[in-house]
RNA sequence: GUGAGAGUAGCUCAGUCGGUAGAGCGCCGGAUUGUGGUUCCGGUGGUCGCGGGUUCGAUCCCCGUCUCUCACCCCA
């Protein structure tokens, strides 16, 4: 048997209708704020990600699906999308066109990692950027939309983790005092914090180590070390988030993984979704597009990993996705009927009303099995005596009651506009 | 890349102290020749993940491998 490669999945009915109304209801919310969807290839040049993401990330130097195609490129599937919207903005001459431009994506991304649980290997996000915004007030709307989509949803109760990694100049400022600090206390470390004092001090502040909560809770705070400019996008984000009622909490030690990061970042963390807690994450990238070779252009953006969310999306919204899908199925009781059954599917679905024939059908008790265990509501039944007198049998599956309507009736009936 | 656990019927699992396997659910048929969720009766069901080794004999023991699950790393 020929089996999924490892790490990626099939999305099964009746699941995929959550997805779809997930997908629907984001589409939905995200055209409220005014943004449009941009749809970026699943390769890209290997350089982009190595230049954005950063050369030195784990997703860069072993999680990338990298390999040279047929022309000799340096092709990556791409491990995250916001490279690929910043890639396209400055290819498209979109910076030249001035303004504010406001893009969400939904696709899948590909990171060559361990499964695990809310781990994948494909995996989809939901993202939304903002370019050439670099105001708090833009900080700001975007999570209000952020909490808009989760409250639709069906969230509650969650909040935001925020913190602020300083500009491209007071980060490395930080990042040395931090790293001075940690290194006073290395003897206490385990091997994989040492490693990562000397990689990447910053993620020291994310590590598991309890025993290490003492030393965490001595060392120096980025938030003491913004810029003054910073430091005042920071605060004037906090008002305004306080003035939205945006549900946040000020973690100092929140440190993002992409290096591309300035200034907020932000993560949303959820109960059920095991080690992988991470629901989804932000921030402000203020020098990627320069870094990308475009002009100096603020932006900021999140990433909601798809899969997880739909893992821990609230029962209500998830029942009300799956019973969405109900088409009235019709039944034709013998062979015979078969003709006449197909004619009048046509003139339903004509009529708007969504039907599930199945012209093979071994007459009305497989049919009506079938049909109630699809988790149709309504089955329609066709046979010699309603052909002979115009009427076809509506049967509630549900209430197992059934009366005669007039074929001229039936669209409306169906369609609950019943007169 | 590291560690632990698991792979037996379509699904959820039991089992064989080594003698080529069972249940429940599902599916098909019948009781009910044009009416489904209950009940009863009958039937369909398996290279026991794959490869190798030990053995008279392996689904069981050993090795390898693949896949899944969870955790580490990392991140959505």
């Amino acid at each position: 048997m020929i089996t999924s490669v490892k790490g990626m999945r099939d999305l099964l009915p009746p699941e995929t209708r959550v997805w779809n109304r997930l997908e629907e209801t984001t589409r939905a919310v995200f055209s409220l704020y005014g943004y449009d969807e941009i749809r970026t290839p699943v390769l890209e040049p290997t350089e982009l990600f190595v230049r954005s993401v950063g050369e030195a990330s784990d997703i860069v130097h072993k999680e990338m699906y990298s390999f040279t195609d047929r022309g000799g490129r340096e092709v990556s599937l791409r491990p995250e999308n916001t490279a690929s919207v910043a890639r396209a903005f400055v290819e498209h001459g979109m910076p030249q066109a001035g303004g504010v431009k406001k893009l969400y994506y939904v696709g899948p991304q590909y990171r060559y990692e361990r499964p695990q649980k809310g781990r994948y290997r494909e995996f989809r996000q939901i993202g939304a950027e903002v370019l050439g915004a670099a105001d708090p007030a833009t900080d700001a709307e975007l999570l209000v939309m952020l909490f808009d989509l989760l409250g639709r949803l069906g969230f509650t109760g969650l909040s935001v983790s925020l913190n602020s990694v300083g500009s491209e100049e007071s980060r490395p400022v930080y990042v040395e005092a931090l790293r001075e600090y940690l290194l006073a206390h290395e003897e206490k470390m385990g091997e994989d914090d040492r490693r990562r004092l000397r990689e990447n001090p910053l993620r020291v502040l994310d590590t598991k180590d309890r025993s290490l909560a003492e030393v965490l809770a001595g060392a120096p705070r980025v938030l003491d070390h913004l810029d003054p400019a910073s430091r005042t996008h920071h605060e004037e984000l906090l008002a305004l988030l306080d003035a939205e009622r945006i549900p946040y909490l000020v973690e100092p030690r929140l440190v993002r993984g992409l290096d591309y990061y300035t200034r907020t970042v932000f993560e949303v963390t959820a109960e059920g979704l095991g080690a992988q807690n991470a629901l989804l994450g932000g921030g402000r990238y203020d020098r990627l597009v320069s870094d990308l070779g475009g002009p100096r252009t603020p932006g900021i953006g999140f990433a909601i990993g798809e899969d997880r969310l739909v893992d821990v999306l609230p029962e209500g919204f998830r029942r009300a996705a799956i019973d969405g899908f109900s088409p009235v199925a019709l039944v034709a009781i013998e062979p015979e009927d078969r003709a006449a059954a197909l004619a009048l599917a046509g003139e339903l679905r004509r009529a708007g009303v969504a039907v599930d024939f199945d012209p093979a059908g071994k007459g009305p008790g497989a049919g009506l099995k079938a049909a109630s265990s699809k988790g149709c509501r309504t089955a329609v039944l066709v046979g010699r005596r309603e052909r002979e007198s115009g009427v076809a049998v509506v049967k509630d599956l549900v209430e197992r009651s059934q009366k005669e309507v007039p074929l001229a009736d039936l669209p409306h009936v169906l369609k609950g506009e019943t007169a």
